[in-house]
DNA sequence: TTTGTTTTTTGACTTAGATCAAAAGATTTT
DNA sequence: AAAATCTTTTGATCTAAGTCAAAAAACAAA
């Protein structure tokens, strides 16, 4: 767990107590490759800590898989508006590569707010991804498909180089021979 | 402050104390039609929540103003980079009508946390943020043109009334031509 | 290895939406 | 109310990226 303790350690200390309730929360998970960990019309009661894999959110539009987006180590999926709503989800989640995650259930996570330190860290975080989320949205959309290429390299090039072609196309919003091509002049 | 009173008490009681802190925290601000509330390079320091009016948050991309979102009644707005991260702005916050806000500042809003009541509503409305503006993005983003007009009438109908032609198409991401053809026809 | 399956590339053609230019309508200002 | 400015519409082209189809590569399985 010493990796999720880390990565909480970046936004606030914690005390003894509060490591040994996040140690005690967080649970181990393992997918296969292609397994998936979430699907449109079930509950997600979990976050997940991804310690190793590549993990895809992705929803189906018009017949298409749309990926939402790509994660990999050191960062945190969920499907927020399920998560956070209580609502059923629209979405899929799936490991991409064999991963290894640790995830903390909505109750345990609950109960986690009793220490001062882990409420400041679930604040923090929360604010972080709303941040992260708004500017991406913002830096990635007025861009065409070769600077949207780029800025992914540049942002996120874990996703580049083991996402494959056809996820990576459909998180960019372009289609599979769109970005070929784009990789055959880069 | 009714307004902003009964808004928080959609997400959870008030007890009288947490009211008082709040009636206190809110500033009431008033901005005329085109003014300013936040340029690039300045910080974010307040979160307004709006009474009356139509607020827009834009920037500039290649020479072109690309509106992120367009706020009205019983919203709040903020520049989350700036405010949360306490990062300079690249954005722009402008009034496109007469406005009637309250501001609260991020000194006042910390101090406000004393409130557990207050406390949770910062929680609720923050992880409520996320959720919506993720949906947005993943709902919004793969439709076409006239698609996007559709989703914006059912899902944001005082947007598509009161804003002016080129900010909406902005907000669409198309050109204001394609736009007035897509209303030309509906 | 050989065979089957999935993924990526390449080519020819189509199209949604962009751009450029100018006219028509609205709003403001004097 | 006339002049000036700003906003929206309409028309004629152009282009980035989509679609369809098939070949080539890569990967997995027998």
């Amino acid at each position: 767990m010493k990796q999720l303790i880390n990565f909480i350690k970046k936004y606030t200390t914690l005390d003894k107590a509060a490591e040994k309730g996040i140690t005690d929360a967080a649970k181990p998970e393992y997918f296969q490759k292609n397994e998936f960990l979430l699907k449109p019309g079930r509950y997600c009661h979990k976050i997940w800590f991804i310690k190793s894999g590549l993990i895809r959110r992705f929803h189906i539009h018009k017949n298409k898989e749309v990926t939402i987006w790509i994660y990999y180590e050191n960062q945190w999926v969920t499907s927020s508006q399920s998560f956070f709503r209580k609502e059923t989800s629209s979405e899929y989640i799936q490991a991409c590569e064999t991963s290894e995650l640790v995830s903390i259930s909505q109750q345990a996570s609950q109960e986690l707010m009793r220490y001062p330190s882990i409420q400041k860290f679930s604040k923090l975080h929360l604010q972080e991804m709303l941040a992260c989320t708004e500017k991406l949205a913002q830096e990635f959309n007025p861009l065409s498909a070769g600077e949207k290429y780029q800025y992914l390299f540049d942002h996120a090039s874990p996703i580049m180089k083991r996402a494959k072609l056809g996820h990576i196309a459909s998180l960019m919003g372009v289609s599979q021979e769109t970005l070929s091509r784009i990789r055959a002049k880069s």
